[in-house]
DNA sequence: ATTCCTAACGCAAACGTTTGCGTTTAGGAT
DNA sequence: ATCCTAAACGCAAACGTTTGCGTTAGGAAT
C-alpha cells in the first residue's frame, strides 16, 4: 500500500540497496546519486517499515517499561509518571519509543515481559520496582536480556545494574533531622516490606533510632497496602496509643496526604502538635495547603540515568554492571516544627 | 541465536507452514501431528518473532497514545495515569501492547506519531487531547489511519470516532447546582480554552448563568497555563476584586488543590466563606483534608471505551464514525456549602 | 487392481529491509 | 590504446513469518 524502498529505487533508477544507503547515508554513495534519490524520497512520502527494518537488524528502537503489579497503585503515585518522564526524555533524545506492561496481575505482567522479550519487541528494558520473590528479574537475568532496575535488587546483586536512592541513608539522615528537632517518639509509616524501597528505609530510621538511643516500639512501625482504608486504621491506631508519637515518617506522599487529612479532621495541628515528613517530593506537593517537608529523591533523574544505562547496556551488553546512586535531598518546609520543650 | 519456526521444523520432522499452522491451530492438521510439533515448541521454548510476523500480516498488536504536549503538564495530572490505565485494561484483554509519544513539544510529538504510523508500529492511535490547529488528528485522517479521540474534535467533526463528556453539559449542570446554592459571583479557573474541553465547559458555565440571569464579569474568567505561578496569581487576582467571587468553579483538579491552598493561608474558610467545586474527579482526592466536591468524568471509563472503538475501528476500517458520551456525575462532598444568606 | 477423492502436509513466494560481495565505470598512469 | 585501481553501484541472500497452491498418501468406491 505504502511507498517502499524498492519503489522508489524503481522510480530512481537505481538499486533497493542504493536507496537503503542513501537513507543511512553511506560514503560509498556519490553526492549525486544521493541528491537524485533523496528528491525522489521526498516526492513519494516515503517512511522506513520498521518491522522490516527491526527484522533484519535485530533491534527494535524501543525500550520496555515493567510497571509494579497492580498499575492502578502505581499510576495514582505521582512518582510513577515522574519516572516516565525521566525516561520518556532521554528515549526521545535517542529516538527510542517506549513500551509499556499492561497486565494487572504479577502473573500477567510477567507475561507481558515474556511478550516484550522474546517477541523482540524491545531493545531493552526497565524494571520499575524491586520486589521480593518477583519472577521479572530473575527471567531477564537469565535470558542475558539488557535491563536495568530502578531500585535495589533483593537477591543476587551481581550481574544486575540498578539506579537508586541510598535509601537507608537518606531515611536515617531524615529521622536524624526530626531527632534533631527533639522528637523521641516518633512513627513509621509505609507501605509494603515486601518492597525494598520500605525496608530499606526502615533500616536506616531505626539505625537512626538505635544511635539517639531511642526505643522504637514496634506499634510505632506500620507497614500497610497504599489505600485509604488501610491508610486510615493505621493512623487512627497510632493517634490512639497511650503514648502516641509526635512525629511521622511518612513513605509515600499518598500516605502523607492522608495523614494531613486525618489530622485535620481529629484538630491536631501540624506542625505545632504533630510533625509530618515525607518521601517522595513531586511538584504535585507545591500545590498543597500545608508545605510538607520532603525528601526528593529526584524521581526525574531516577528514570533519566536508567533510560541512559540500558542504552549503554544496549549498545555493550559485555559491559560490567554497576550501580548509580542517585543523590536525596531534604526539603524542609513548615510541616517539621516541634522541640523537645513543647513535646513535653 | 534463538529459536525459530524453522528449528521447530527441522526437531519435528515437519515443514515451517506446519509449525505455522499449528501455532495458529489451524484445522488442517491432524491431531497428531499437532502434539508432535507443540511438544517440541514446549521443547525447545520456541517464542515468536513478532516483527516477523507483523512484516508479513501486516499489523502490530500494539496501539499507540499521544499525548498532550508537555508530558510534564500532561504526566502530573490524574487523568493520564487513570485514562492510561482504561486504556491498558482493555488492550490486555486483547493482548494488545501500549506504545507512549516521548516528544516534548508538538512538533515532536508530531514526529512520533508519524514515526509510529508510516512505520507501522501500531494498529492505531488513540490521541488523549483535542486542540485546536494541532497537527495529528488532520494527520491521521488524512492516512485513514484507525484512531479515536478523547474529547471533542476541534473542527471537521466528520469522520472522526470520539469518546467525550459533554462538557457543555456537564458544566451547566455544575453551575446550577451552585447557583441553587445561592451563589451569584461565581469563578471560572481553568487552563487554556484552546483545549475544547475547557471552551466547552466555559460554554456550558455562561449558558447557566445566563439563564439564571446573573452577569459573568470577564475578571471572573481565568484562563491561564497550568502551573503553580499563573495559578496563585489568578487565584490572587479574583480574591483582590472588589467584589470577589464567593464560589470557584475550577476546571482542574491541580488548580483546585492549589485554590485550596491559597484560600487556606488567606485564612479563607471552605466551605463557611468561598464554595469549592471541581472537575475531575479521581481517588487521590480522597486522600485530600478538604473534601472536593467535584465532577467525576470517568476518566477510567473515557480510556477503556476508546480502546474499544479504537480495536472496532481497526477491524472494521469502513466502520461509520461515532461518538460515545461518558456521563458525569457530581460527586457532592463539603466544599460546597454556601447559603444565599451566609453571603450576603 | 485401478481410479478418485479428501485430508494432511510441503513448497516457495512474499513482506520490506540490510549488507557482503561482486561488477561496472571512469579516470589516470603507462 | 591498454591496463589498473578505486569509487560507485547492483545482486542476491538473509531476517522469521504467513499463506496460496500444489503434492502426497491413504482409504473408499468401482
Amino acid at each position: 500500500m505504502s511507498v517502499t524502498i524498492k519503489d522508489v529505487a524503481k522510480k530512481a533508477n537505481v538499486a533497493p540497496s542504493t536507496v537503503s544507503r542513501v537513507i543511512h547515508n553511506s560514503p560509498t554513495i556519490s553526492e549525486k546519486t544521493k541528491r537524485k534519490v533523496r528528491k525522489v524520497l521526498k516526492e513519494m512520502g516515503y517512511h522506513m517499515n520498521e518491522n522490516a527494518r527491526n527484522l533484519v537488524t535485530k533491534s527494535t528502537k524501543a525500550i520496555g517499561i515493567v510497571m509494579k503489579s497492580s498499575a492502578r497503585e502505581s499510576l495514582y503515585n505521582p512518582f510513577f509518571p515522574e519516572v516516565i518522564r525521566g525516561i520518556g526524555d532521554f528515549c526521545n533524545k535517542e529516538g527510542y519509543s517506549l513500551s509499556l506492561t499492561t497486565g494487572e496481575t504479577e502473573d500477567a505482567i510477567f507475561e507481558d515481559v515474556v511478550k516484550m522479550v522474546q517477541g523482540r519487541r524491545v531493545d531493552g528494558m526497565i524494571v520499575l520496582y524491586s520486589k521480593k520473590d518477583d519472577k521479572v528479574v530473575p527471567y531477564l537475568l537469565k535470558h542475558g536480556f539488557p535491563f536495568v532496575l530502578i531500585g535495589k535488587p533483593s537477591t543476587n546483586m551481581s550481574g544486575i545494574t540498578f539506579i537508586d536512592n541510598d535509601n537507608v541513608q537518606a531515611a536515617r539522615e531524615l529521622s536524624e533531622f526530626v531527632i534533631s528537632l527533639g522528637h523521641q517518639r516518633i512513627a513509621f509509616l509505609g507501605g509494603s516490606p515486601e518492597f525494598e524501597v520500605i525496608s530499606d528505609r526502615l533500616t536506616g530510621f531505626q539505625q537512626a533510632m538505635e544511635q539517639a538511643g531511642l526505643e522504637v516500639p514496634q506499634e510505632y512501625i506500620k507497614l500497610i497496602p497504599l489505600n485509604r482504608t488501610d491508610g486510615i486504621k493505621a493512623i487512627d491506631d497510632l493517634l490512639e496509643l497511650r503514648e502516641a508519637p509526635t512525629a511521622f515518617l511518612v513513605m509515600d506522599l499518598l500516605l502523607g496526604v492522608l495523614l494531613l487529612g486525618v489530622l485535620a479532621e481529629k484538630n491536631l495541628k501540624v506542625p505545632q502538635q504533630i510533625s509530618v515528613v515525607c518521601f517522595n517530593h513531586s511538584e504535585f506537593i507545591e500545590f498543597l495547603s500545608t508545605p510538607l517537608t520532603t525528601v526528593d529523591i529526584h524521581t526525574y533523574q531516577l528514570g533519566y540515568e536508567a533510560a541512559k544505562c540500558v542504552f549503554d547496556l544496549i549498545a555493550n551488553p559485555e559491559m560490567m554492571e554497576k550501580s548509580i546512586m542517585i543523590p536525596t535531598k531534604i526539603i524542609k518546609r513548615e510541616s517539621h516544627f516541634a522541640a523537645k520543650k513543647e513535646i513535653k
